[in-house]
DNA sequence: AAAATACTTGACTAAAATACTCTGGTTTAT
DNA sequence: ATAAACCAGAGTATTTTAGTCAAGTATTTT
C-alpha cells in the first residue's frame, strides 16, 4: 500500500458521494469535480480503479453516476487506498522472507515493517462514515491487535508529512 | 516530516554507530558504506543533515569519525528523519489554520491530520537502542497521549507501502 | 613539515514517480 | 437520435528523489 495524493483524492471522492449522494440517487462525475476540485479525466482513471476494487458501482446513461457499491461504514481508508495504486514492485528491501539486502535482513528491518503494520492498523479502523461523522475522534481509535493484521510492510520513498 | 528513504538510510547509519562504535570510539563513514552499502558521497550528505541537527558529532583527522551526539536511548527515529528531510514545502492542502482549499477547510482533514499524528507517535516512541536490541516488540509500543503531540500534518505524495 | 586520513560543502544530474491531460471511444436513458 | 455519462489507454510535463562530482578544510601521525 502506498499513500498517495492519489489515494487523498480517492477518499475525498467517496466521501463525497457519501455526502451528497443521499436516498439512492447516483453521483456524477462532474459534480464531485466540482465540488472537490479534481479534474474530470483525473477522477475517471481514480473510478476506474475504484470500480475494479469493488468499492463503488455505476450506472450508465443520463441521469446515472456513481454509488458507494457497500454502506459506508464497511468501507475503510486502507480498502479506498489499495484500490486507487497499483500493485507495488519491490525496490529497495526485498520481502520478509528474503531479508533486505544481498540475504542479510537489515538491522532497520522490524522498524519498518512495524511501523507500516501501525499505519495499516490505523487505516484499516477508520470507514468512511467515521470521517463523514465530524464527532467521531479519530485520535483515539480501537485498532484491531496486530495479529489480525495480515500485510507485509516495505518502505519506498516518501511517506508522510508531519511538520 | 517526509518519510522516504534517505530517511531509512538515516536510521541506518544511525544504528549502525551504535552497534559499532563501542567505547567512544567514532565511525568512518567509509565502515558504515561498506557495511550498509551506502556510497560515501551520500553518507557525507546525510551526516551534513545529522550534524546541523545535533545528532552525531564528528572527530576530524585519522582515526576520527562520527559518534551519536547522545545516549542511543535518547535519540528517537521521528528525530533522525526530522533531521535529514529539508522543511516542508505546502502543497495539496494548506495548514490547519488556513484551512484546504480556498479557505474551506475539506472534508478528510481530520483523516490526513489524525494519520499524521498517529504516525509520528510511532516514530517518536521508538529509539536508536529499541532498534538495535531486537528483542523489543515494536508492535506493542506504549504511545504517548495525542495531547503531547505538537506536530502539524499535511499529506503530500508517497507515503507508505504496506503490500 | 609533510602526508594521510577524514570530514565539509555546494552544485549538479539522471532517473523515477507522480499527477495529471488528451483523444477517442461505448453504453444507456430519454 | 441524441446527449449525458461512463470507459479506456496512451502520453506528457513536472516534481522529487537519489545519488554524484569536484574541490575544499581540519586534524593527527610520522
Amino acid at each position: 500500500m502506498r499513500l498517495t495524493s492519489k489515494g487523498r483524492y480517492g477518499v475525498s471522492a467517496m466521501v463525497d458521494i457519501n455526502n451528497n449522494g443521499k436516498e439512492g440517487k447516483p453521483v456524477t462525475l462532474a459534480a464531485i469535480s466540482e465540488r472537490q476540485f479534481i479534474s474530470l479525466s483525473y477522477l475517471e482513471q481514480l473510478f476506474r480503479s475504484l470500480r475494479a476494487g469493488g468499492l463503488v458501482r455505476s450506472i450508465r446513461g443520463p441521469g446515472g453516476g456513481y454509488l458507494l457499491a457497500h454502506p459506508a461504514s464497511e468501507i475503510t481508508i486502507a480498502n479506498v487506498i489499495q484500490a486507487v495504486n497499483e500493485p507495488i514492485r519491490t525496490t529497495l528491501c526485498e520481502n520478509a522472507v528474503r531479508g533486505c539486502h544481498r540475504g542479510r535482513r537489515c538491522d532497520t528491518h522490524q522498524l519498518w515493517d512495524a511501523m507500516g503494520k501501525h499505519i495499516y492498523r490505523f487505516l484499516d479502523a477508520v470507514t468512511i462514515e467515521m470521517v463523514c461523522q465530524k464527532e467521531v475522534d479519530l485520535n483515539n481509535l480501537e485498532l484491531k491487535p496486530v495479529e489480525d493484521i495480515v500485510t507485509e510492510v516495505r518502505m519506498e520513498q516518501k511517506i508522510a508529512k508531519v511538520s
